[in-house]
RNA sequence: GGUGCCAUCGUAUAACGGUUAGUACUCAAGAUUUUCAUUCUUGCAAUAGGGGUUCGAUUCCCCUUGGCACUACCA
């Protein structure tokens, strides 16, 4: 009989959600949707030293944005995000999900422990433990060495009793029996098997805030929230024996559940994991979303504020070790939980490939409609044109331009990466040369160039407005081309004359760029209207040479 | 140092003992084009090394080498 599945993301709020983590999370959420199961998110808050103001809410926010979504535990407010706000809310029967809430649960089972004699107390103080460690190569806190220490064990009850009534600060170690082989099956690695020897016996409860350690806090809490499958970063590896002993101490092994631990992401160059600093040093997010720690005053690049799309970034990263049962590799989030699988996650560590994810993010921008791109390019836009004598709010007059905005965008976008680097590529649609680039110049502007565009604005100027605008679409081979009007007027004359077509039309592309690129150059009089297009190239001519 | 995990083109990965070792990104070349880009086509490029097992190893075993993780009153 198998057990519903459950899983959890359990993050620390130490900081910004490091990618890595956002990976850990996504598969988890793939496990849990694919079998019907619930996906929990509970924070692991027990290092009351390391914690950072913000970071609980930028990790759930950061798990909204990717639409990775939260069945129990914590989560962004569903119903706050309509009124704009952003609230945390507990939803379930199993918590409190904050392990900071929960000291009273630990303490009964640290108890419990103690009672079985799985654990002990120990008055070593942290300074003492050092001087050991200086003194003694490799010193390790275990059964070889728990008996010459200040411990439960090696003192008497009543002595012991004394200590603590004097409000001796003590700390509760587990008790590791030595020589014994224990198994991890590890659902991604196959059997993993480790000597007790070499475990110690570990902190449990710490003296300094009256907290669980993770080990022992993660033991309780993924038995009392009946957690079915722990997937989890390989980091844990090493720990997980402990983690077994663990449960068979409380008599929890029937109900254990199973480990996978998922392979590293690895720094794009060189050797070691991908750290925060690999970001800064290499120009991109490691980070989901942008971060402000209150507490060292840092800011952290996202990949929100970079211009990703969440779909985006989760196919980027659902790639990163692990693979379909195909050669697909765009994938929806529904397409991702049909086919994921942990047996076809990698063993290896997975070095970070930024460039891949920039093909992603091109991939899913042409998906978009030119209508939703244009809204997420207006504030760049609106941030780039105030630069140029534009006040955004006389931008939000210019009504034409407004509506000319999907136009442009779908006009370009299939030459970016990323929303805001459309404003390098339609910067021109938006105002005028305010000078000629050099190379195109040389290549582009020949001696009669003049000539040829005193005659072009001379014909152009016969063109009707409505005429000047108009265009056909026409369909052969399945291909659809726009046969505009103005091929009509402009390439008869440059017939008549045997002026090369390149020559023209490129020199006319310089007036009204600026330089030697853009789309089509009906599209972008079209875009300009008349007046705009035969005032640039009076303009040109004025000003070039 | 100790323990564990891992090892296919530069990168992500495919090939559940038998393939001309596949795909994608990157890069290069070509085609298309009135520019730039897109697109399309082609190309460069890998089984870490050494032993076994087998008729046959990328695949199974061992050793070496290398990489990574852990080794806190951090998670």
């Amino acid at each position: 009989m198998e057990r519903r599945v459950r899983v959890r993301f359990a993050p620390s709020p130490t900081g910004a959600l490091h990618i890595g983590g956002v990976r850990t999370a996504l598969y988890n959420y793939l496990f849990a949707r694919q079998h019907g199961g619930d996906m929990l998110l509970r924070i692991e808050d027990t290092d009351s030293t390391r914690f950072v103001p913000g970071a609980e809410e930028y990790i759930l926010e950061a798990l909204d944005w990717l639409g990775i979504g939260i069945d129990e535990g914590l989560r962004m407010s569903q119903k706050s995000k309509v009124e704009g706000q952003k609230t945390i809310e507990a939803v379930g029967s199993h918590g409190p999900y904050r392990q900071s809430e929960r000291r009273e649960i630990y303490h009964r089972y640290v108890k419990q422990l103690l009672d079985s004699g799985h654990a002990y107390i120990a008055f070593d103080t942290p300074e003492e433990l050092d001087a050991k460690r200086a003194e003694i190569p490799n010193f390790q806190y275990d059964a070889r060495t728990r008996m010459q220490m200040r411990n439960s064990l090696t003192m008497a009850a009543d002595e012991v009793q004394q200590l603590l009534d004097k409000g001796e600060k003590y700390v509760v170690r587990f008790k590791v029996e030595p020589d014994e082989d224990v198994h991890v099956h590890d659902l991604i690695r196959g059997e993993v098997v480790i000597n007790s020897n070499i475990l110690d016996d570990k902190v449990l409860y710490k003296s300094a805030d009256d907290l669980p350690t993770y080990h022992l806090a993660n033991i309780v809490d993924d038995h009392l929230m009946e957690i079915s499958h722990v997937i989890r970063g390989e980091e844990w590896l090493p720990s997980a024996p402990l983690h077994v002993l663990l449960y068979r101490a409380f008599g929890w092994e029937d109900t254990m559940p199973h480990f996978a631990h998922l392979p590293l992401l690895l720094k794009p160059d060189g050797n070691g994991k991908l750290s925060k600093r690999d970001g800064d040093r290499l120009g991109f997010p490691v980070f989901p979303l942008e971060f402000h720690n209150e507490k060292d005053g840092t800011v952290s690049s996202g990949y929100r504020e970079s211009g990703y799309l969440p779909e985006a970034v989760i196919n980027f990263l659902a790639l990163l070790g692990w693979h379909g049962s195909g050669d697909q590799e765009m994938y929806t989030m529904d397409e991702l939980i049909k086919d994921f699988s942990l047996d076809r996650v990698s063993k290896s560590g997975a070095k970070f490939d930024y460039e891949k994810g920039k093909w992603f993010n091109h991939q899913y921008l042409q998906l978009r409609s030119n209508e939703e791109l244009a809204a997420m390019f207006l504030p760049v836009l609106k941030e780039k044109l105030s630069t140029f004598n534009f006040q955004p709010d006389d931008f939000s007059q210019l009504s034409t331009l407004n509506s000319k905005l999907p136009t442009i965008v779908g006009l370009v976008k299939d030459r970016v990466n990323f929303v805001p680097e459309l404003w390098e590529q339609a910067d021109f649609f938006f105002v005028a040369p305010t000078g000629y680039d050099e190379k195109s110049l040389k290549k582009r502007w020949k001696e009669d160039s003049p000539k040829h565009m005193q005659e072009l604005l001379a014909l152009l100027e016969t063109v009707s407005e409505d005429d000047w605008h108009k265009n056909e679409q026409i369909v052969n081979d399945q291909m659809v081309n726009t046969h505009w009007h103005l091929d009509d007027v402009v390439m008869p004359w440059i017939a008549e004359k045997e002026y090369g077509v390149g020559i023209v039309m490129n020199a006319f592309r310089i007036c009204l760029v600026g330089a030697a690129r853009g789309p089509h150059i009906w599209n972008i009089t079209d875009v300009l209207g008349k007046d705009e297009t035969l005032r640039r190239v009076r303009t040109a001519l004025q000003n070039i040479r």
